[in-house]
DNA sequence: CAACCGATGTAAAACGTTTTACATCAACCC
DNA sequence: GGGTTGATGTAAAACGTTTTACATCGGTTG
């Protein structure tokens, strides 16, 4: 295993470092003679290109990096693994971002592309990861990059989301449907584009049926199990209590479920819960749980297609990207009689 | 954002290249005032060094690739969070190298150190990712590379594992204590070492207790809900029930649960359920999980730290790292009178 | 004063590739 | 037979750093 490099092997074919490396990159640049005489020199040594070299000269690293709130978050998890696979496919590797909600190492990440560690940015972050901040210019000086999240700005680089608003109307109308009035909502961070649109949603179905939305049935927490079980306690606690509770996650449902059920209430005799996201998991609580699906892998997929195009110098002209969701209706809502 | 590296910021401060890199990295080699001119100048510019550059020269990517089956299994996330966390910290970046159980893509991965993509591996897997198979002097010639699996070979590189026998026989145990004499099993994938440490386990402590198997009660599975669903299907279908399942997985357990309350089967009144791994959803099941908790971050993070250490050339010693579990109880199981 | 020393700076080689520009040669055309 | 052409090979520059070995210089020592 001692070092071996194209100079070693170029020796051993008895030919120029120049000619081995047409002989790989570029094999119609010399002849199938040569050719096998330099891929039996290299097999024999157990040839490795060194990526590094390969990549300072190409000025292409192969990379992409993944910035992402936490690995360990199912929604997330999905859609990373589907990204991880175009990239292989497309002989990327992908770089953990696992950011844990700091801007600061969204920031850190983000400038792999500026060191040349990665080529591209995949953000599921609404923030820009970036030090300064809305320069008029600054799509031009973007390093190719892609969004999974709804980003708050410009249109300066491609997303590709659900449409949150509707798929909220869409929940909330299945809540109407089956004859709730009084219907809460757990959100999730509502710094996030996604949970101030599902809200928005929430609130133009339930204005479109006529009703009223009492403002402490809406409690704002984050997209954990804990922060669900934490908002549906809190919610047990007062006078008013709603027929429904609309989670803007399936972790917030799984936890607020927790909850009810902990307090002597029947899932969804008493209340009915709907969730989001549809993560795997879901269809395997207890009850199974009726939730917006959104398209994980297809999201992931197209994020990380619409990157390496962007990365291959391809123009990007379709900024906003609205995939489908759909309405999964299981067994932890009920209709009212 | 014109390209510019330490030649032109070296013009810039009126100093050699040379000093300009020392100014970086090595900075007492320097005398304070060109010290400042040179940061200075770098500042002003937004100097970021190449880092495929800076690897390509110091032949350290500062990669670390993480060998894992699934990144979006709950088990495999916590702890990928946790190694990415140390890398980080030890100014490391992982790549992700989801397999999806691939032996093949297993091998790619590992590759990427031959390739200088990364500097070491840790390997989620039982398998060994390389063509070569065993040679006696291959511990040598081995990239520094840890593992978070019971790895079944020779001890030629460290492991890090909790005593999956002995977790298995605190659950076997548990269920024994609480007056079960009818235990079925739903094992994960046994080609794994720790399913067939676990159902060791599970055989020793029925021994021990006087009880007897009924083969037909162990189910072989995957480590996924969908297993434990259709494990747990097949074992209601079967004449003899048992009054409690030992579960290799959460997941399995979750599946499992599912597909018992589907049958009219109330979890724990009519069967006991144990799981194994206390993923972070676990408490939120309902019921609540009862199960042996696998130190998931401490896993990760010793991990990563060991594989840093083997990279900067720190002789390993301890080959066998075995960490504590812990007995979970909760609601899923019950006593029986 | 010669000799040495430490502090500071630099030239140049190296890391392992890719790629450009050129050289060589046989074949072909008119 | 002179000139063009296409196929094949190569020398050398380049990618952006780090690092070695050496140069310079003011000061100190004996």
């Amino acid at each position: 295993m001692a070092k071996v490099g194209i100079k070693r092997i170029a020796e051993k074919a008895g030919v120029s470092i120049a000619t081995v490396s047409h002989a790989f990159r570029n094999p119609q640049r010399v002849s199938a003679a040569t050719r096998e005489k330099v891929l039996a020199a290299a097999a024999e040594v157990g040839y490795t290109p060194n990526s590094l070299a390969v990549s300072l000269r190409t000025a292409r690293s192969g990379n992409i990096v993944c910035i992402i709130p936490d690995v360990s978050d199912s929604f997330n998890s999905e859609i990373i693994k589907a990204i991880e696979k175009v990239a292989r496919l497309r002989g990327y590797s992908v770089l953990l971002g696992d950011t844990q909600g700091s801007a600061k190492r969204e920031r850190e990440f983000a400038a792999m592309t500026r060191s040349h560690q990665a080529d591209g940015i995949i953000l599921m972050s609404q923030r820009l990861p970036f030090d300064r901040p809305g320069r008029k210019d600054s799509a031009d000086e973007l390093p190719p990059m892609v969004s999974g999240c709804e980003y708050t700005g410009n249109n300066d680089f491609p997303a590709v989301t659900i449409d949150d608003h509707k798929a909220a109307v869409d929940a909330t109308n299945h809540l109407i449907g089956y004859g709730h009035k009084s219907i809460a909502v757990i959100t999730g961070d509502m710094e996030s584009t996604s949970s101030k649109a599902r809200l928005a949603g929430f609130r133009e179905a339930m204005a479109a049926a006529g009703l009223s939305i009492d403002e402490r049935l809406v409690l704002f927490g984050g997209y954990t199990a804990q922060s669900g079980e934490m908002a549906a306690n809190k919610l047990l606690m007062q006078k008013t209590r709603p027929t429904a509770i609309f989670c803007f996650s399936d972790e917030i449902a799984l936890g607020c479920m927790y909850a009810l059920q902990q307090q002597g209430f029947a899932v969804p005799k008493d209340i009915s819960v709907i969730g989001f996201d549809n993560i795997p998991f879901a269809k395997y609580f207890v009850p199974s749980l009726t939730t917006i699906a959104q398209p994980t892998e297809e999201i992931g997929t197209l994020c990380a297609a619409l990157l390496l195009d962007l990365i291959d110098g391809k123009k990007v002209i379709k900024m906003r990207h609205i995939l489908s969701h759909e309405l999964l209706i299981r067994e932890s809502t009920r209709r009212l009689n």
